[in-house]
DNA sequence: CTGTTAGCGCCTTCAG
DNA sequence: CTGAAGGCGCTAACAG
């Protein structure tokens, strides 16, 4: 692959005579420069951005550290970043740590040593250090969709506890007093802030709560499924039920299948995140919804903005409202159900 | 950022032991190693990838440039090359077309700038010549999802032509014979595959081909939606509906339930590519399903060989297969329908 | 307007 | 086992 010298030679100047073709041509006299841009052409030359990188310090690339492209939410996500970063001229690296500590510890340390200029992170827990790392590099970082107590990072997420608060709210509304959530990962804030709104509305309705009746286990359909069904091989059913995310609520709903209840004639259900409309036809999910197109924007936009004027923006956090969308997996509460 | 050498100075060493200590441990006594250790530790030293990549020509890095990260179909091909990436210690930067000649062109440029190892393109259209740019300047491609006639690459894609004419003829064996097929765009291989799996079933059969049902459009909901309008506003309707893949099937059954129609019982509807069960709860549509997780694999493994042995892999094309998955978005034509 | 010098951080080559 | 020299490709800073 020809190099800046080659062509520098075939066009009978310096190699940085090319170099101000490619990066200010303005400065370059007409003559030269039309000579310098057929040596270009002739040779095929492509500037060797890792050469440009070693001297300015700037990659012109992102990372994107999230759990999992597979759901909706991240991958509306991951859409809104890369359209934000390449619109600046950025391109993005994406991981999936599967809310795994120690991929997310490998995948950061690959990065920092390959100079990413900045990191939209959604860590694996609430916990502070791998935050920290990358502060203490003094490389720009945004945290996507959980809240990180005592780091002085930016942050954008949706308002979870409103969320929760809002479906368990809905919930009540409509008679159920027997309400299950199935929540995630108690490590990751969103977990800890949904069943916070879950129990804060309770807690006004003044209904008394059940420790059975909140469950932790894994983002993911497979451990919504797993958790429901040991739910509904217990005695004593609830009548409502709130995933703490969407793929929660989706293994949820397999499991109630099987059981042969229905939905939401025999139990209610619900959850935070949406799932896209065109993606189901007609949506049946009563949801919170978040706006992750939304999310990843801002999120990029900030972080972008930390990159061009380091040190001028102190760490902000960005709250997003949730939606609260009534649809057809909820119902009041039927005679025979009610204790 | 501490480099290399304020590692070596802390230690007492030159830098090309530091440099030893990280890349060839063995080769260093234990004392001095321990020393470098401790400085490396001390100063919080993060070996500059930029710097190596300079050096060694390898960024470990690939481009993986597909069309629409959103369609869950891309997601999929998305996480597993992630996953067999990562899996080899490269990381990969993701790149959304838009089926747009001008973003492909965009990307490609400042992908080869940036020296990535290799890519994995879903190109825009059939003509070589985006390939061709990258094979002139010896960078390892391997071609997802589509074909391209006239180039010497690596292919790895599903056979769309068997799909479609699995599809057509589980239809003619539904007794419909008035088929419409909702395409994509003419300039991609799969779209004119999928319409000649389409025309060899029908020919097959002996049927008389009606050109006003072979319909061109995009790859994406909207558009779906918008030909399949147009078509159910004719005066002579289809009695099924053929969409050339997830999304447009998607769209054309918004238009159908907006229409007043009725799935299967007014019109028949199937695609190529499947939507994943545990996202919609109860799958519904006919399909011919790909597998796109293998897809993505497949590429990953062939394009990271390529890269570990340059030129010891004549270009391949590997052909996946379809399989035809029957569920309730088709109906036997009713007595009504028939003409 | 153009060129020379030097260095970004690392590692291959060759000596010691 | 350790080090010195040199260069990967590019571009600031400083001439001319």
């Amino acid at each position: 692959m020809a190099n800046i010298r080659d062509v520098a030679s075939l066009a009978q100047v310096s190699p940085i005579t090319v170099s101000r073709v490619l990066n200010n041509p303005e400065t370059v006299s007409p003559a030269t420069r039309v000579r310098v841009e057929a040596a270009i052409e002739e040779l095929g030359y492509i500037p060797n951005q890792i050469a440009r990188s070693l001297r300015s310090n700037r990659t012109n690339t992102l990372a994107l550290v999230l759990t999992d492209i597979t759901n909706p939410f991240w991958t509306s996500v991951a859409r809104s970043v890369e359209d934000a970063a390449s619109a600046q001229g950025f391109n993005v690296i994406l991981c999936n740590t599967d809310e795994r500590e120690d991929k997310q510890e490998e995948y950061l340390s690959v990065l920092l040593r390959k100079r990413v200029d900045g990191f939209l992170l959604v860590p694996t827990r609430s916990e502070a250090s791998a935050v920290e790392s990358i502060l203490r590099q003094k490389v720009p970082i945004v945290v996507l969709d959980r809240s990180v107590p005592g780091a002085a990072v930016d942050v954008v997420r949706s308002d979870s506890e409103a969320g929760a608060y809002g479906l368990t709210r809905h919930l009540l509304e409509l008679g159920h007093r027997r309400i299950a959530i199935l929540s995630g990962p108690s490590v990751v804030s969103t977990a800890q802030d949904r069943v916070d709104g879950y129990r804060r509305a309770l807690t006004e309705a003044g209904i008394p709560q059940n420790e059975h009746w909140v469950l932790e286990g894994e983002y993911t359909v497979e451990s919504g499924y797993a958790v429901a069904r040991q739910l509904l091989a217990g005695a004593e059913l609830p009548t409502a039920l709130l995933g703490a995310n969407n793929f929660i609520a989706l293994g949820a709903m397999q499991a109630i299948r099987e059981r042969g209840l229905h939905i939401p004639n025999d139990l209610s259900v619900v959850c935070v995140d949406d799932i896209p409309a065109w993606l189901v036809g007609e949506p049946f999910l009563t949801v919170a919804a978040q706006s992750p197109y939304d999310l990843g924007r801002q999120a990029t936009e900030l972080l972008l903005r930390q990159i061009r004027e380091p040190g001028q923006h102190p760490p902000q956090e960005i709250l997003l409202t949730t939606e609260l969308i009534v649809r057809h997996s909820t119902a009041a509460v039927n005679g025979n159900q009610r204790k």
